[in-house]
RNA sequence: GGGCGAGUGGCGGAAUGGCAGACGCGCCGGCCUUAGGAGCCGGUGCCCCGCAAGGGGCGUGAGGGUUCGAGUCCCUCCUUGCCCACCA
C-alpha cells in the first residue's frame, strides 16, 4: 500500500487503512442495532433470505459472494426505509461431521459446534449486518424436536407412512431419494458412489398429492431454469389406465387384471403384445411352466443389472416371453405377455401394452423378436407404407386406420372416445401419472433428526407420544471405525417400553433426510427460541412468504422442491395458510477454484478470505466479487482485478477528504478541462452524480452489481479529475461526494460509513449513521443537459457525429445533419431516399441508392 | 437421445433492435521518485494508407434470413455448460 513520503500532498491526509476501520464499525453497527429486526412491525417488511450455510469449517470466498450482494440489497432496502430481516443459521446435520468423527475420533456435534463458531466468527468479518439473535442451528434438539413434531403430525394426517420398496443404496451414505442419485451411471450426490438397489422399510412423505398444485408457479417467481426443471421433474402425462384380462390356457384359467397406463389410448387396436417389468408382482404367478426357468433368470439378471455398470450396455432391449397372453379389450385379440427391463417398475403400473408402430422402444423391441408391428394412425394415404421405424410424430391431419369403428377418426379424438367406451364397463379411464415419487425420508444415519417411533413386539409401529419429544440423539456416539449407524448397537437408545403397552420395544434407528431441515427453517427464523410450537403462526402470517429468497440453482429439483412441498403440508396440518415458502428465488453463480472445478479442501483450490481482507479490507472484496461479472454467473476464482477495485475506494478516500490535493504526474493537474468555465465544470459534475444515481438505483434494484461497481467508478473517477480545480470542493462537488458515499454504502459498507462521519465532523455536525440515511433522490433537472451528441450514419455506417440542442425537433436535426462537412462528403452528391430518425432523435440513418 | 442456457479484445465483462468493446485487469509510453511490485497522466479490437493531423476497411462461434439498421429477432449448423436420460 501507499507508503508516506515526505511530499507534502500525501502527507496531508491519513491513508485508507481498511484494518483500522472495519472492526471499528462493524463493533458500533451491532451495539446501534443496524442488524436488528422488529417483528412485530409488519409494515414496510421485507424478509431477505439467504441459503443457510453448511458449517463444513471454514467461510470460503463463495460464501462471500452469496453472502456480500445480499447485505448489500439488505442495506439498500433499509434505506428506502424497508424494515429487513436477514437471518443466518447453519445447516448442521449431515454427513461430513461424521465422516470427519468416524476418521478423526470426534464428536460429529464437538466437530460441528467448533466449525460453526469458526463460520461466526469469520462471517462477522464481512460486515454483513445479519440479525444473529434469530440464528438457527438445526442439530440443536431446540431445532430438530419439531422436525419430529411435525413427522408426527404428518402421520396422523396420513401425510407420511411406511412402505417396503426397493430403494437406492450408498454403501457409504444408506438409502437415497431418487433425486440424490446423480448421472447415468447412478452415483450418489453426497460421496459418488455407485448407487445400489435394495428393498427395505422406509418412511415416505406423502408429496406426490400435491403434484398438481406444485406445477402452478402463479405465487412464486422463480428463473425460468428452475421452473422448467421443476416442472419436468414432476412430469405430469395425460392418458389412459387400461385393463387387460389374462387369457386362458393350458395351466391357468386365465381373468387376472393386468392394467396399464398409456398416454396414446387411440393407438389401443396397435397393442401387438405386452410388458411387465422384472419387479411387476404378477409376473411370478403368470409365468408358464415351462417358462419358468428362463423368466427367473432374467428377473434375477435385470434386477441384479441396476447395481451393475449398466451406462455402458448398449441399451439394447432385451426381454423373455412368459408364456401366458393378454386380450386386448377393444378387439378381444390375444397377445403374448413378455417380460422387459425396459418397463419400469416404478413408474405408472410396471406393465405397458406395447404398440411397436408408434412407438420407439416398442419398435425396436418387436423387430428383435419378430413381433408384429400393425399400424393405426396415419396421416392420410400413407397408412399402407412399410414402416422403418416407429411414426411417433404428430399432425393435425393424422387419424386412427386398422382400428374397427374407430378408423377414420382424428387421433386425439379417438383417443378420448377409446377410454370412454372402455369405462363404461370397468376397462379404462381417463389417467394421469407423474414422474414425481413421495419423498423418501429415511436415513440409516447417526446424524439426523431421530425418526420419532418405536417398533413394538405386541404393538407394531407405535409413534412416540409428542409428550416425550425429543427423542434426542445419545451424546456419547461410538463409531467402531466404520460409517454403520452407531444407534443400532447403542442399548441405551435403542431399548425403550412401548409407550402404548409398555412391553420391551425398540427404538427407530434411521434418521431423516437433512433436506426436512432446510424445508422451513426460515420460518423457525422468526420464532427461534419458542418453546410450545414450531412457529408462531401470527408472526409467520406476517412475515411469509419470503419477499427474496437468494440461493445455487443447484437445489432446482431438490430444496427448492422439497421447501415448496412441506410449506404445502405445513399448511395442510393446519400451522397456517401459506401455499408458497417464498415470493421471489434468484440464483446466484457459484464460485470455482482457479482450476475452474469446485472448490474443495481436497483438491486444494479454496480461497480463504481472511488472508485477502487482512491485505485489502473487507470493503474491497466485498466489491470486487460484486465487479466480477454478473452475479448469476458465477465462475472461477481469480483475484487479478482486485487491485482496480482497491484502487478505485483509495481515489474515493482520497475525493472525500482532500478535494483540494493534487497528484504529481498530472500535467494538467488542477486545471477545468479545455474551453469549461466553473459553473460548466459545476453543472457537469451534478449532472454526472445524478445521472449515476438514477443508473445505480435501477441496478441495485435489478441485482446488477457488476454495472452498478462500474458506474460507481466512474463518477469517482470523473471527480478525482476535478480535483485541486476550482470546482472542486464547491457544493456541486459536495452533492457529489455526498452521493457517492450514499450509493457506495450499501456494498461498501464501512469505508462509506468513516468517510461519511470524518464528513460530518468536519461541519461540526453530530454523528449518525450512513446506513440509517434515506436513499437520495435524483434532481431530474441535474440530468438534462443542453446539447447532445448524434451519430450519423449513411446506409447503417456510422460516418459522423453531430452535436445539437437538446430539444430539437426532427426536421431541424434532419437539416442539421445534412449540412454536417462529413456527411456530404459521405453522400458524395446523392440525395438520401430515406432519412431515418430513430426514436427520440438519438440516432440519424440516411438511406442512398448506388 | 431430449430439455434449457451460453459463445463479444490478451483476460473478467458492457451494450431497452440504434455509436460494439462501458468499467476493470493486463500490456505499452510518459510523469513523479534514491528506488518502485506505490501513486499519477496518456494510449491500447484487428488490418491498411499517411511523416503527421487524419482517413479507410474488417470485426460479437459459422452460414443464411428479417430490417433503414442485428451482438441483440428468425432458421440451419458448430462448440460448450447445466439438467434429465428406456417415464409408456
Amino acid at each position: 500500500m501507499t507508503q508516506t513520503s515526505d511530499r507534502p500532498e500525501r502527507t496531508r491526509i491519513e491513508r485508507y487503512d481498511p484494518a483500522s476501520i472495519e472492526p471499528r464499525w462493524q463493533a458500533r453497527w451491532e451495539k446501534l442495532g443496524l442488524h436488528r429486526t422488529n417483528l412485530s412491525d409488519t409494515r414496510n417488511r421485507y424478509y431477505l433470505l439467504t441459503m443457510y450455510p453448511y458449517p463444513s469449517g471454514d467461510i470460503h470466498i463463495g460464501h462471500w459472494y452469496i453472502k456480500t450482494p445480499t447485505d448489500a440489497i439488505a442495506r439498500f432496502q433499509r434505506m428506502h426505509g424497508k424494515n429487513v430481516f436477514l437471518p443466518i443459521g447453519f445447516d448442521a446435520f449431515g454427513l461430513p461431521a461424521e465422516n470427519a468423527a468416524i476418521k478423526n475420533r470426534i464428536n460429529p456435534r464437538e466437530w460441528t459446534m467448533q466449525n460453526i463458531a469458526n463460520m461466526r466468527r469469520q462471517l462477522r468479518t464481512m460486515g454483513a449486518t445479519f440479525d444473529w439473535d434469530a440464528e438457527v442451528v438445526t442439530c440443536d434438539p431446540e431445532y430438530y424436536r419439531w422436525n419430529q413434531w411435525f413427522f408426527l403430525q404428518f402421520l396422523k394426517a396420513g401425510l407420511a407412512y411406511r412402505a417396503r420398496s426397493s430403494v437406492d443404496w450408498c454403501p457409504n451414505d444408506g438409502t437415497l431419494a431418487r433425486e440424490q442419485v446423480e448421472g447415468a451411471d447412478r452415483r450418489c450426490w453426497r460421496c459418488g458412489a455407485k448407487v445400489e438397489k435394495r428393498d427395505l422399510d422406509q418412511w415416505y412423505l406423502r408429496v406426490t398429492k400435491y403434484a398438481d398444485e406444485l406445477l402452478d408457479f402463479s405465487e412464486i417467481e422463480f428463473p425460468d431454469p428452475v421452473r422448467t426443471m421443476q416442472t419436468n421433474w414432476i412430469g405430469r402425462s395425460e392418458g389412459g389406465e387400461i385393463v387387460f384380462a389374462t387369457a386362458p390356457s393350458d395351466h391357468h384359467p386365465g381373468g387376472e387384471e393386468i392394467r396399464v397406463f398409456t398416454t396414446r389410448p387411440d393407438t389401443l387396436f396397435g397393442a401387438t403384445f405386452m410388458v411387465l417389468a422384472p419387479e411387476h408382482p404378477l409376473v411370478a404367478a403368470l409365468t408358464a411352466p415351462d417358462r419358468r426357468a428362463e423368466v427367473e433368470a432374467y428377473v434375477a439378471r435385470a434386477l441384479a443389472e441396476t447395481e451393475i455398470e449398466r451406462l455402458s450396455a448398449e441399451r439394447d432391449k432385451t426381454g423373455v416371453p412368459i408364456g401366458a397372453d393378454a386380450i386386448n379389450p377393444v378387439n378381444g385379440e390375444r397377445i403374448p405377455i413378455f417380460v422387459a427391463d425396459y418397463v419400469l417398475g416404478g413408474y405408472g403400473t410396471g406393465a405397458i401394452m406395447a404398440v411397436p408402430a408408434h412407438d420407439e422402444r416398442d419398435f425396436a423391441f418387436a423387430e428383435k423378436y419378430g413381433l408384429p408391428i400393425r399400424r393405426v394412425v396415419a396421416v392420410a394415404g400413407t397408412e399402407d407404407e412399410p414402416m422403418a421405424e416407429a411414426y411417433v410424430a404428430h399432425s393435425d391431419d393424422e387419424v386412427l386406420v386398422n382400428s374397427g369403428e374407430y378408423s377414420g377418426l382424428p387421433a386425439d379424438e379417438a383417443g378420448r372416445r377409446i377410454v370412454e367406451w372402455l369405462a363404461r364397463d370397468g376397462r379404462g379411464r381417463a389417467a394421469v401419472t407423474y414422474r414425481l415419487r413421495d419423498w423418501l425420508i429415511s436415513r440409516q444415519r447417526y446424524w439426523g433428526t431421530p425418526i420419532p417411533v418405536i417398533h413394538c413386539e405386541r404393538c407394531g409401529i407405535v409413534p412416540v407420544p409428542e409428550a416425550d419429544l425429543p427423542v434426542l440423539l445419545p451424546d456419547t456416539v461410538d463409531y467402531a471405525g466404520s460409517g454403520v449407524n452407531p444407534l443400532t448397537r447403542d442399548a441405551a437408545f435403542l431399548n425403550v417400553a412401548c409407550p402404548r403397552c409398555d412391553g420391551p420395544a425398540q427404538r427407530e434407528t434411521d434418521t431423516m433426510d437433512t433436506f426436512i431441515d432446510s424445508s422451513w427453517y426460515w420460518y423457525r427464523y422468526l420464532s427461534p427460541h419458542k418453546a410450545d410450537e414450531p412457529i408462531d403462526a401470527d408472526t409467520a402470517e406476517g412475515w411469509t412468504p419470503v419477499e427474496q429468497y437468494t440461493g445455487g440453482a443447484e437445489h432446482a429439483v431438490m430444496h427448492l422442491l422439497y421447501a415448496r412441498e412441506f410449506t404445502k403440508m405445513m399448511r395442510d396440518i393446519g400451522l397456517f395458510q401459506q401455499n408458497e415458502p417464498w415470493k421471489k428465488v434468484f440464483n446466484q453463480g457459484q464460485i470455482l477454484g482457479a482450476d475452474g472445478e469446485r472448490m474443495s479442501k481436497s483438491r486444494g483450490n479454496v480461497q480463504d478470505p481472511d488472508e485477502l481482507v487482512k491485505r485489502y479490507g473487507a470493503d474491497t472484496i466485498r466489491l470486487f466479487l460484486m465487479f466480477m461479472g454478473p452475479w448469476d454467473q458465477g465462475g472461477p476464482w481469480s483475484p487479478s482485478g482486485i487491485g482496480g477495485v482497491h484502487r478505485f475506494l483509495n481515489r474515493t478516500w482520497t475525493i472525500a477528504l482532500d478535494p483540494q490535493g493534487t497528484e504529481a504526474g498530472d500535467p494538467d493537474a488542477g486545471r477545468l478541462p479545455a474551453g469549461e468555465d466553473l459553473a460548466a465544470a459545476e453543472r457537469a459534475i451534478r449532472a454526472a452524480a445524478h445521472r449515476t444515481l438514477r443508473d445505480v438505483t435501477e441496478d441495485y434494484e435489478g441485482f446488477r452489481f457488476n454495472t452498478m461497481v462500474a458506474k460507481l467508478m466512474e463518477l469517482s473517477n470523473l471527480l478525482f479529475r476535478y480535483r485541486g480545480t476550482p470546482a472542486a470542493g464547491g457544493t456541486a462537488w459536495d452533492e457529489a461526494v455526498r452521493l457517492l458515499l450514499l450509493m457506495l454504502a450499501p456494498s461498501a459498507p464501512h469505508i462509506a460509513e468513516e468517510l461519511w462521519s470524518r464528513r460530518l465532523a468536519a461541519a461540526g455536525r453530530e454523528w449518525s449513521s450512513i446506513h440509517a440515511e434515506r436513499w437520495p433522490t435524483v434532481d431530474a433537472a441535474a440530468v438534462v443537459e443542453a446539447t447532445r451528441e448524434v451519430p450519423v450514419q449513411v446506409n447503417g455506417k456510422l460516418r459522423d457525429k453531430v452535436v445539437v440542442p437538446a430539444g430539437i425537433d426532427d426536421a431541424a436535426l434532419e437539416r442539421l445533419v445534412l449540412a454536417a462537412p462529413k456527411v456530404v462528403a459521405a453522400l458524395a452528391g446523392r440525395t438520401p431516399e430515406r432519412v431515418v430518425v430513430a426514436g427520440g432523435g438519438r440516432l440519424v440513418n440516411l438511406v442512398v441508392r448506388g
